[in-house]
DNA sequence: TCTCTTAGTGGCATTACACTACTAACTATA
DNA sequence: TATAGTTAGTAGTGTAATGCCACTAAGAGA
């Protein structure tokens, strides 16, 4: 039937009969703030879950969109002014009575890594208001409206394997930076203390950074190497 | 072409201004023959792709589905006449043109690991026909419909990071196996052959396994211990 | 000049694992 | 009955990755 008719001027009528679920894209965009691994919510200006904190998103526009990914990044620039780079796609979440708004909702959930000066705080259009939290909180805060703890979970647990795996933040870093702030990222994300001399053996081995010849970070302390993505 | 919208009795203007992606599922179902890893394909008995070998797959109804998941077991009993265990939601793909049957197209990929045997090749609703074709030969393929090659890659990627993982395919299994038949099976799903002694000894210190005291599989040769997921 | 703090390096111990070699137990066949 | 062939199962050694600890270096500030 549906495998059996269909060109694409013509409409194939089984396709028709099906309702279709109403599609959204969510984007869990993680940062790091007060050296804690942080998410970006947003209160909910109205219904459902009104006033509850969410994760921005959107809904899918099919007449605008041409694929998942550029859903994505219209949504993020239309509610919060940015593009988002080191995006990834983490899961779907779909079922009955997801949503009030529609008899069955479907989410597709991004995930992105920035700098938390890169959002505007004022932004964060048909939103009340938008914050930072840490991730933690997020995660056990059983107030968050729909089932956004759980893809808030699932994103921190894809950036952990990431960080294990040594692919670095780089979404979290400017273009330049030392290996102390590399690590002080790593161990926000990872939620424990790594050890600077295997920590440095490991991105050497790789092959993962160069050095920025002659520049160096000045500071409080000794001066410390700059580095790049290589 | 197709405009699918959301529909529901009361429900705020949002969300049905939009019309909505035809919304599928498709289902890479992983198995072993002939000592390697092989996806079951189905042959389109109609238009878009006619004739070609493509993922069994359908059309996620919101009338019968109460999720994802649900949809994805719906899906595998009507064509294939199976359920599915060890299911793993894989990646969600869709975008403009993906398929001629809908001017935008979503399709959220499973994976299953199944014994070849479990799929009557008499099988197939709507299919002309159905055969286990090796992943290497399915993934260089670029006559597969749509875009299933990519599908198909992926499924053995995700599939083989578990192994290494040591998440052990007990789809693949019966329900007691000799440590023989277990690293076959690894070795079929990785493309390469493994140390038996390390094997061994990882499973061990891991203790994934538990001997079935006294239970031992007969054959040609030496009598070899059964064991089973612990 | 001394202390504090961060940057950066070196060495040792442990662990995980690859590689090799070996013994054990069964069948089949001469 | 002896022996070859095949799979089951174990043991030991070397190496690579890395955890852990200790050290030196370079700046600021008291």
């Amino acid at each position: 039937m549906i495998e059996t008719l269909a060109v694409s001027s013509d409409i194939p009528a089984t396709a028709q009969l099906h309702p279709m679920p109403f599609t959204r894209i969510e984007l869990a965009i993680l940062s790091i703030v007060d050296g804690r691994l942080a998410v970006l919510l947003g209160k909910r200006a109205g219904a459902p879950h009104k006033g509850k904190w969410a994760l921005p998103g959107g809904v899918l526009r099919i007449d605008l969109d041409r694929d998942l990914e550029g859903a994505a990044q219209r949504i993020a620039g239309e509610r919060l002014g940015v593009t988002l780079p080191y995006l990834r796609q983490l899961q779907a979440v779909g079922g009955k009575s997801r949503d009030s708004r529609a008899p069955w909702a479907l989410s597709i959930a991004y995930r992105a890594l920035l700098p938390s000066d890169a959002i505007d705080p004022k932004a964060g259009k048909r939103l009340e208001a938008i914050r930072w939290c840490a991730v933690d909180e997020a995660i056990a805060d059983s107030k968050l409206a729909f089932d956004h703890a759980d893809l808030i979970r699932s994103a921190m647990e894809a950036t952990r394997a990431e960080i294990e795996r040594l692919e670095l933040p780089f979404g979290f870093l400017p273009e330049a930076f030392t290996l102390g702030e590399l690590q002080s990222c790593c161990e926000a994300i990872l939620g424990r203390r790594l050890d600077k001399s295997s920590f440095r053996r490991r991105l050497d081995e790789r092959e993962l950074l160069e050095p920025v010849a002659g520049e160096m970070r000045t500071g409080a302390f000794r001066p410390a190497q700059l580095y790049r993505r290589r």
